[in-house]
DNA sequence: ACCTAAGTGAAAATGATTCTCGTTTTTTGT
DNA sequence: ACAAAAAACGAGAATCATTTTCACTTAGGT
């Protein structure tokens, strides 16, 4: 897995480029979730793997890997996020209303400033809020299997619109 | 609206007792977002005015409101959560799978902790993100509309089990 | 190479949410 | 109070995301 992430001295860094993984990671990823190594499997996380954001929706999947695979229907993209998902092994997100956005799990765990408007998502880290809530979990007792800090905003450029 | 909230020392209290809108004020909400007034809408607010918990999804508050209305449908309860979220005036979550929640906005803003397993859902509040969350968006020079801070975790009873 | 459990594709089923349309209720102007 | 216009309503159909079913195929161990 490449690490030449965008950090900075800010809290809030933006993230990119973003963490890849190689065609033998992308197969740790199914053999740690307990399942089979197929050509269709391998594809749907290459897609995950690629472009410059970390989320993705089913949608935006089965569109891409039609491409190489015409036959691959929703039920094959669907079942194996949600088996990924179950074996922690991605993420997923639901950004309001819609479909769910899937990521495969780097070990940066980042959030999302999404505009209202043009619907821009950005994705952010910082430790701080990282920290605070890990503690707070921890505190509890509880543990924490997976966070997500969502803003919704009017982007500067949305907000001088008319 | 009452203020009786459980506020404490630490920086994350649950939030209960919650606050509650009397009826000229779930009037108000109506008038600011600029709807008419109807038994139906006043009987959908109260609901969601009501109860120790905050977020209640369109499928709880039909149930609730069909004891009073029983001709009521889904389609006005969505109507109606749809024109308050739009005009700001609720705040829609929605927690991974499933349908999305409601909530009356108070002055408060406050985040949640889920368990994957059994489902329960805790409120919470945490005044050390929320700063860092704005500070974040105002830096960027948007304007933050509505946020969301959401743990998934295994509850201290579900994690022994098994 | 063989067997079996797991995976696949197509289509149907489900669940949440939105839309349509004919009817009813508010609001506004008198 | 009264009528007309605008907004809201209820039922059901439509849409969209996701899951399930089932008959067929394949990966991975023996």
């Amino acid at each position: 897995m490449s690490e030449d992430l965008a950090y900075g001295k800010n809290q809030d860094v933006l993230i990119e480029p973003r963490v890849f993984f190689d065609e033998e990671g992308l197969k740790d990823i199914l053999k740690k979730a307990g399942l089979k190594i197929t050509q269709q499997r391998i594809a749907i996380l290459k897609i995950l793997n690629s472009g410059p954001k970390y989320h993705k929706t089913a949608k935006d999947i089965l569109e891409e890997v039609k491409k190489t695979y015409p036959d691959l229907g929703f039920a094959t993209v669907y079942r194996l996020l949600k088996k990924l998902t179950q074996a922690e092994m991605i993420l997923e997100i639901s950004m309001g209303a819609g479909s769910s956005c899937y990521e495969l799990k780097g070990n940066q765990s980042h959030y999302h400033i999404a505009c209202v408007k043009c619907g821009k998502i950005i994705e952010f880290k910082n430790q701080l809020i990282e920290d605070t809530l890990k503690k707070i979990v921890l505190e509890k007792n509880y543990q924490l299997k997976n966070q997500m800090v969502e803003l919704y905003v009017s982007c500067d450029a949305c907000s001088k619109e008319k």
